[in-house]
DNA sequence: CACGGACCTTAACCGTCACTAAGGAACGAG
DNA sequence: CTCGTTCCTTAGTGACGGTTAAGGTCCGTG
């Protein structure tokens, strides 16, 4: 439990790749250009196939983003919670520090993850955004929650406002590649507990 | 000189308003809906004439977004550089507060622009995209410079990422609604000093 | 050898725009 | 009144690309 992030949904597969395997290489394409210039058979000559038979693994296009933004989505949010259990029976400040570190460890390996996911959400349907969407929102609710107990007499507002500041500070890795990947987890880690450290005013 | 960012090139303007006028209104549907999601008649529509009009004013769909991506790191770029020649005339430390509030102002005020600027760039003319990203890397260069100078012996590499990730912060403003415009800037511009003081470790 | 399913192919369809054509109303100037 | 300019209109066109159709190969099984 609590492997990497495989795109195609984080839950141990029952199948081993074929899906993710296209997930993947779609992704990286999607970063790259943008989801509006590539086309299925861009997608399926990257895979060594071509064209219409990713019809065989996925409905569409749009469902193959929409995937994708779940499933990161949702490992985000797993992660969240489990340090949200961890500050419950224990310490909330290294619960926080855990949560950052998590999510540090996401944004530093799979910058093209963070690019689709911020560019590329206005692309999907809208069940899926409202999905991500409401999924995202319960996982900045962690880190709201965590914040508010290690910061004690901050406002709500205040703390949800800091925390979405939090995320874009992290989410900078793809405009970020001069440092290894290591050095840049390293400094956003420490950036991000210095900014919330001093929130409380 | 130096009067708030109107769309459409931030000069003095020989002809004061239609042109404009069109883009804002583009920009506020790019923003919405995502630019490739938005058509020529939808733009006309929310302008008041319809459709093909537009092609009297801009040459094409591509280069509404681009003459907006172009104004706003232009804009940028012209107050990072009012803000070093303010450091070489005074105090860095102050002129770096500066760039900082000058940023927010913008970010907390244009939040849709914001969103624009980051997910549609992709969606440009490589001619545009090329100017945009060249500018923007100097408008960076203004802030690693001055970074560089009121934390003596920090390496650029490290200078440059902190100032990508301290971007990344002052742009979360879409993300962020909750405290009001104002509450939201003084926010923001109090992490990002927070943040900088740190990077010196 | 038949059978079925997994996976792939090429060919074609068809909707959706960006963009072009061709012309008309309003209006100031001479 | 006429001319030119500005700004707009309503067709229409043409390309691109997501999607469907129809069928072929390979393989493990009975």
């Amino acid at each position: 439990m609590n492997g990497p992030l495989t795109l195609g949904i984080a839950t141990a597969a029952p199948k081993p790749s074929r899906r993710e395997q296209l997930l993947e290489i779609a992704a990286s394409l999607f970063a790259e250009r943008g989801f509006a210039k590539v086309t299925m058979d861009d997608i399926g000559a990257a895979a060594g196939v071509s064209g219409p038979a990713l019809y065989h693994h996925f409905t569409g296009k749009e469902a193959m983003l929409g995937e994708m933004l779940i499933s990161i989505s949702e490992w985000l949010l797993a992660r969240g919670r489990e340090r949200v259990a961890e500050a419950d029976a224990g310490d909330p400040a290294t619960a926080l520090r855990g949560l950052i570190s998590d999510h540090v460890s996401f944004s530093a390996y799979r910058p093209e993850l963070i690019t689709i996911h911020f560019r590329d959400l206005v692309a999907t349907s809208d069940a899926d955004r409202r999905r991500v969407t409401r999924v995202q929102s319960q996982y900045a609710n962690c880190w709201v929650d965590l914040l508010r107990r290690t910061t004690p007499g901050i406002e709500k507002d205040v703390a949800r406002a800091a925390v979405h500041a939090v995320f874009g500070l992290l989410n900078s890795t793809p405009h970020i590649s001069r440092p290894g990947r290591e050095a840049t987890a390293a400094l956003l880690a420490s950036l991000a507990e210095a900014t919330l450290a001093t929130v409380g005013t």
